[in-house]
DNA sequence: TATCTGACGATAG
DNA sequence: CCTATCGCCAGAT
């Protein structure tokens, strides 16, 4: 049935709520693995607007910049993940 | 239907 | 490292 681009939010919630503890991925990470290549911003008003009942904290800008007015709660999160970052940002250098 | 905004991305200065 | 600008897409008004 006509799975179009209708859907982006419940996308990209399944994708946010499919990963585990550790696991940190970028808007555009999200937007291709929604189906939605290049629609980062979209992807950031999906979470912004029905983010409630994911990890939103487990995504973060392709700098590796928190999300902006949420940078203490989301690197406290991650830090109680065992994600290495800051206030500054996520430390993705880990590989 | 048109216009503006935004939890983005990349490049330039 | 920081700010500014353009391009991208989808949602809200």
């Amino acid at each position: 049935m006509t799975r179009g681009p209708r859907d982006l939010v419940e996308e990209v919630l399944a994708v946010v709520a499919a990963t585990r503890p550790g696991e940190v991925l970028t808007y555009g990470e999200v937007a291709v693995e929604a189906g939605f290549p290049g629609a980062a911003r979209a992807v950031g008003r999906a979470l912004a607007d029905h983010g409630g009942g994911v990890p939103w904290w487990r995504v973060v800008t392709a700098t590796g910049r928190l999300v902006p007015g949420l940078e203490e709660e989301q690197a406290t999160r991650l830090r109680a993940e065992g994600v290495p970052c800051d206030r500054g940002g996520v430390r993705r250098t880990a590989r």
